[in-house]
DNA sequence: GGTAGCCGTGTGAACGTTCACATACATCTT
DNA sequence: AAGATGTATGTGAACGTTCACACGGCTACC
């Protein structure tokens, strides 16, 4: 057991009969050290309890051993205020801790104004304070051009998430255009005829991308652009519902829906039972988003899993070895995976249509 | 904008003429500063940009301005992994960021062991690379006696979540035992005579708790204790599932199930489903933790909503008033609500009752 | 009118670590 | 055998802040 007062560096030398930098550059895996030595040293330390001061190693020029990850503070106020959960931040802490653990680094969250105005300062006090060795930029961050500059600047590795790969920096993503292509195809190949997307919001780089994959799967298929059309649903239950409404209630309603998050499609469900469609009988629904709630929700729906974690977990790896060295850029891409649930089926049989 | 490299308070103190200290002691709101220097050297801070170094603050004798959250390793790893949310996480981050900004603190997040052998050697490693200025307790490592006596030694404020409250340290609770008996008194004022708890696990603290408040309303009903039964779901969905259908399955089944977590009471409406018993007309099922899949499911639940978000935020608030000179004990006790939904009603009336 | 006290400010040291450099010894080269 | 190279270790300084204390000026009291 550690004694009450905290055991530093220099106990563990004295302890261990060497000076101060030999237990430093056993505890950071540095050469140059006798394994004899190395062995009595980590025998102190474990004696001793030693665990070195993270503030300590920051000051005297070595790393924090923290990455920071900053998220959209707006939206997920909102999420909070209107008790749906975060998925995405759990998600996120889960790849994040994961991670960071595994290399002895601590995840730090942080909330952030999307608002361009004010994000690159309120970046800039964060990292001022907390002086992470690298940050993780989610959407809408990842997007936005300002802030990797300024923490180049600065000389912290930065990874974004979910936008399409440049070389200056650690880029992490999935494929979003395929896998809107790969639903939309799936769709089509279930015959449906006449699809809809219910996007999200433009300020989002991935909305633009999977309207992309949308319209090229359409394109593919022979049906052609005509056959799709597409609602601003914003991301939210409110305003998706009134657009699906609108869109379902038309002369020639389409017969499947993808929306780009589990909100929107729950939305999509709601109206369905409320016009009496059936689903998937009548009306196909697909998320973007694959959540708990999408996941266990009566009938489960279709979705997009999304590597969320993984992402994140890759986008920490990255970091920490920048932080040691490693190249502050690259890409990676991480596979989605479409899982068909109860949502989805067949078109319905073009006779049997009903028309409002 | 500030430059590249970092701003220090000694530039701060240069641009505003004064001394490191005072601008210490500006920062710091401090006592004994000249009005007319004061604004001179704020003036400063916000010209250059400048952010005082949490390392260096810390390194300095001063606080660390880290709030650190420990959570249960095991259950919150197993809740990612198969792929539930932690909900929990979640609204402790809201609670927990929330607070923490408002005073410039951050939140640090952490796992660690359930394992009382290797929980205290966790806790030390993370307080001692971290050094916070506080620790938040939550279940089952609040119901732990060793933890806080260790934080004490070591000077660190610590506050417990979701325990009954002692005298020592700060202790964040809900009434659990009241919960549970207002919501067993109203399901007996709904006309049910037999009922069912399906509780977690005697590992967690609460479980006790509520099911001593499951038993007290039985007896105040004056139908007694043995028109109430216990089923034991370990918080899982499986287990609970399993109990449930022995339960509902026997010779005199309840009519109304309490379940303890959301994921148990998912599992009472996935056997009601497949015995074909229609809630909330035959069967009422009512959840302890309103997590938004309680909240938005089809059709949505009956639960106790826990003031999580507001009990971290407390703790916090206790925390950082604790670690300014504040007193580092008392405690506080924040209210439930019983939110009625779809799946609650009056009992079925004992002619129509099916028997198998 | 001296001295006790408070207010406002500044100075040196300390926190625990790593960095840059210095040193001692061993090994290889010519 | 002398120098060059490399390995293993130690020493002083630095990081940016706060703490403890010192200091000068002002007020107040007897």
């Amino acid at each position: 057991m550690a004694s009450r007062a905290s055991v530093t560096i220099e106990h563990v030398a004295q302890a261990a009969g060497v000076s101060r930098q030999t237990v430093s550059r056993v505890i950071n895996k540095g050469p140059n050290v006798k394994p004899e030595v190395r062995e009595r040293v980590e025998a102190a330390i474990a004696a001793l309890g030693y665990v070195p001061n993270l503030s300590a190693r920051r000051m005297g020029g070595g790393k924090s051993y923290l990455i920071l990850a900053v998220n959209d503070r707006q939206r997920t106020i909102e999420n909070w205020r209107a008790g749906r959960g975060n998925d995405w931040v759990d998600q996120m802490l889960h790849g994040g801790i994961t991670e960071c653990e595994k290399h002895g680094y601590h995840l730090i969250f942080e909330l952030i104004d999307t608002d361009p105005a004010t994000a690159p300062r309120q970046l800039s006090n964060a990292i001022a304070a907390l002086r992470p060795d690298g940050v993780i930029l989610t959407p809408p961050h990842s997007d936005n051009e300002e802030l990797p500059v300024l923490l180049a600047e600065r000389g912290i590795p930065c990874a974004r998430i979910g936008r399409r790969p440049g070389t200056q920096f650690i880029d992490v993503f999935m494929d979003e255009e395929e896998a809107a292509a790969e639903i939309t195809a799936r769709l089509i190949a279930l015959g449906h005829m006449r699809l809809a997307f219910i996007a999200g919001s433009p300020e989002y780089g991935n909305s633009t991308k999977r309207l992309a994959g949308f319209s090229r799967a359409l394109a593919a298929s022979g049906l052609g652009e005509a056959a799709g059309c597409v609602a601003k649903g914003n991301f939210r239950f409110a305003d998706a519902a009134q657009e699906i409404e609108r869109l379902l209630t038309r002369a020639d309603p389409p017969t499947a829906l993808i929306a780009e998050n589990d909100e929107m499609a729950f939305a999509a469900m709601h109206v369905a039972d409320r016009l009496g469609l059936e689903v998937p009988q009548q009306l196909s629904i697909a998320s973007f988003e694959d959540t708990p709630g999408v996941r266990f929700s009566v009938p489960p729906l279709t979705a997009i899993r999304q590597p969320t974690a993984e992402m994140i977990a890759a986008a920490c790896s990255q970091l920490i070895a920048a932080s040691a060295g490693g190249p502050a850029h690259g890409s990676i891409k991480l596979p989605y995976r479409l899982v068909e649930r109860a949502t989805t089926g067949p078109a319905p049989a073009p006779a049997k249509r009903k028309t409002g």
